[in-house]
RNA sequence: GGUGGGGUUCCCGAGUGGCCAAAGGGAACAGACUGUAAAUCUGUCGGCAUACGCCUUCGGAGGUUCAAAUCCUCCCCCCACCA
């Protein structure tokens, strides 16, 4: 199957600016294309899973992806797909950030194709550029009237409250001229993006052809974008309990990771697994043919949720997320299983240790925890019946006692469903 | 620079002197039901306190008043139109 039918399959593509070019040039292996990732924060999440995937599986398919760091663009904010101008980052916090992506990005793929990636930053080309230069070279190809009708622009020209600022506005003039770099340097072709990016990439495209033109020779680029990944009941793929969950262990543990692609709804699990694995048509066809069947084994979910933890964290991880899960949510009693396990199950889970003389009490030790955001809300939680102690509800009233610690050490605290942590005595 | 409209608790958004920790909605969290799912129903939703209650909040700083998110003064920021 050509990359280009494949990418088609999964459902990752939303809009392309010449389905049969794009499909010819994908045709042969060999074809360059390129994705940006601003630094705008210090971990990739979920939500750039999409893309970085793309990426890959496009270096699996005998292609040259190429990985553009923001380091240039990230100082300019993108106003695409947001409704507010953005406060602007220092240099030093940007740089800091841009080199744990590159890591990131790097471990990411060379674990997924056994290749390094080729990673470039725009910061490169276009530190030196002069504002004569980007006015003379690249603005003058840019009408205003034209960049106006970007949608990026439009919807905030028509926000009452915030506007758009000089800076914001010129975002898509520096990322065509990346393409422009990238296809004069690297022969790159196609560049790819969130659905949000249209704009700017078309912008590229048509930077691209018109640079050429002034310059006499003929150019052609070519634009391609994926769907904003929702999920079937309206919302925005990527949030656990309000938080981004990052593709860095530090910041979203592996345990965290894997919970939250295995609490994926029935409704969404087929359509993540096209979008989020390497699994191919008929395998995922017997997925679906499991959920429709036996919907409480929960088998897709199981398998997603593997599926991608070992693509992030590796094989030697999720062997340890899976023993946690069994510990947690299989059918034994968390006091059975001895301390060293418990602690290894619930290592990435937050935790807390006391001195022997020191223990809170309970509604405090749920706020050092960040379970809770105040004692109040813990002791509501608490007389709700919502707190969990070594797996048994806790009664409303009732303080700790030395036997609640297992082995004399470990307290398992749990917090509605499924929200574990850990206490250590000592 | 001019004119007009704004800045309210996580978000949207009411509130124009006391009954306001501030309507309503959304988000979020917890409970029931389940399959670590969805939908539904219930509760909570500024902080501290078992509680009486205390403290902090309505762009910022002052002021008027027994009493201010609400009135006055100055300042900051945003938006629209005009220049």
């Amino acid at each position: 199957m050509n990359i280009y039918d494949e990418l088609k399959w999964r459902g990752l593509i939303n809009q392309v600016s010449d389905e049969d070019k794009v499909r010819e040039y994908l045709s042969k292996p060999g074809a360059t294309m390129y994705c940006g990732f601003d630094p705008t924060a210090e971990s990739l999440h979920v939500g750039n899973l999409v893309p970085l995937l793309c990426l890959v599986r496009m270096k699996r398919a005998g292609h040259n992806p190429l990985y553009l760091m923001g380091g240039a663009t990230g100082r300019i904010g993108d106003p695409s797909g947001k409704d507010k101008e953005r406060e602007l980052s220092d240099a030093d916090l940007l740089d800091e950030r841009l080199e744990l992506i590159k890591r990131q990005v790097r471990r990411f793929v060379e674990r997924n194709t056994g290749a390094l990636p080729d990673i470039v930053n725009n910061y490169d080309w276009t530190k030196d550029m002069t504002a004569i230069e980007l006015l003379r070279d690249v603005g003058k190809h840019f009408t205003v009237n034209w960049m106006l009708q970007k949608e990026s622009v439009k919807g905030r020209i028509g926000r009452e409250e915030s506007g758009i600022s000089y800076t914001e506005f010129s975002y898509m003039i520096l990322q065509s001229y990346d393409f422009y770099h990238l296809y004069k340097n690297h022969d790159c072709r196609l560049q790819i993006g969130g659905g949000d990016q249209w704009g700017n990439i078309t912008a590229g495209c048509e930077f691209i052809r018109r640079r050429c033109a002034h310059e006499g020779e003929q150019g052609e680029a070519f634009a391609l974008t994926f769907p904003l990944i929702t999920t079937a009941s309206g919302k925005k793929f990527g949030k656990s309990e309000g938080n981004a969950v990052y593709l860095n262990a530090d910041l979203t543990s592996a345990y965290a990771f894997y919970q939250f692609f295995i609490n994926t709804d029935d409704a969404d699990v087929i359509k993540f697994l096209k979008l989020f694995t390497f699994l191919m048509p008929d395998e995922i066809a017997e997925l679906e043919k499991q959920v429709a069947e036996a919907p409480h084994l929960r088998v897709a979910q199981k398998r997603l949720a593997e599926e991608v933890t070992t693509m992030i964290h590796g094989k030697h991880e999720l062997e340890r997320v899976l023993a946690a899960t069994e510990a947690l949510f299989g059918k034994g009693d968390l006091k059975a299983i001895d301390t060293a396990n418990l602690r290894s199950a619930l290592e990435s889970a937050p935790s807390r240790r006391y001195a022997p003389g020191d223990l809170p009490d309970l509604p405090q030790m749920l706020v050092d925890l960040d379970m809770v955001k105040s004692k109040g809300q813990a002791r509501k939680d608490i007389q709700g019946g919502g707190v969990y102690i070594n797996g048994e509800r806790l009664e409303d009233g009732r303080a700790l006692a030395d036997s609640d610690f297992i082995g004399g050490e470990l307290l398992v605290i749990r917090k509605g469903k499924k929200n574990y942590a850990l206490i250590t005595r000592g």
